[in-house]
DNA sequence: GTATATGCAAACCCTTTGCACATCT
DNA sequence: AGATGTGCAAAGGGTTTGCATATAC
């Protein structure tokens, strides 16, 4: 994790684990929470410098859902996407892509990444409503973090 | 523009307004600054409180490109995504879509809706590293608006 | 031992809200 | 006239920064 001249430290170690560890993007207050449950004192102001240093760094990246606070996740997963529950406000990791965006991209332009955020309802929401009839889901494959959104989106 | 109950004032219709001629989307510090020219007292409040007005009322759409300022758009345009210039950092429309993103989502997960954002070089900061060989390009099209962002993304 | 990192509190955005005045119908 | 909208300034919430202390190397 440290480039030259930065320091292992346990406040640092502990933010990168949570990231990694969350399979899905976590938003800074989110990450407070979780390491002062192992590291008490833990100031929201080293959350937020250490960030900035992880993503300079290339090691952590940001990802922002629409109408939701900042969240960051590991820099170097595979490439994905991600999918916004309208319902529980979650946000869950989508492997693979569509591929194709350069197709209606005028010339002159040139792409080098691109972002794709996914909106409905997730399986878990979904199950509550229709009668849960295929037992076993691939969507049990995925991971995801909470939103630190109060009320539903629109 | 309104709703039972809702007044057609100068304000609001400038804003409106300005929204729509701008071609991309725009933040509401650029909204302000823009309206301003033709209606000087204009408060930023006023700015805030339209917006979310139009928002609720399903004129107008929240449009996040990740480390930029939010900005707002028409919400009855047609179906496009937004390219964002590492460089210029100026935001752009891009007709059409590529579709196919129900393929990689888990069963049981019920899709709605997408957002895709494209990230790389425009046209014009482009030209200007690569000698200008096609004169007339079809990026021409696009309208852009810039963004609040100060610093250049990463 | 020295440079770097942390915690706290203050400072800084951007956004929202309270209130008196202005404006629309 | 009465209800709604606006501007200003204060309040809120998230993020950054200054500074003395604590920690890594």
């Amino acid at each position: 994790m440290a480039r030259a001249g930065e320091r292992r430290t346990r406040q640092r170690e502990n933010i990168l684990r949570v990231i990694a560890d969350a399979g899905a993007p976590v938003a800074p207050r989110e990450i407070l929470t979780r390491v002062q449950s192992r590291l008490k004192g833990l100031g929201l102001a080293t959350v937020y410098r250490t960030l900035k240093l992880l993503a300079e760094s290339g090691v952590v990246r940001l990802v922002e859902i629409p109408g939701d606070p900042p969240r960051y996740e590991l820099a170097d997963k595979e490439h994905h996407h991600h999918f916004s529950c309208r319902l529980c406000a979650c946000v869950y990791e989508v492997p693979g892509c569509c591929g194709h965006f350069e197709e209606h991209l005028p010339a002159g332009f040139r792409l080098e990444s691109h972002e794709v955020i996914l909106f409905g309802i997730c399986q878990t929401c979904g199950a509550g409503r229709q009668a849960r009839e295929s037992a076993g889901s691939s969507a049990r494959a995925l991971k995801r973090t909470p939103s630190g959104r109060a009320k539903a989106r629109r």
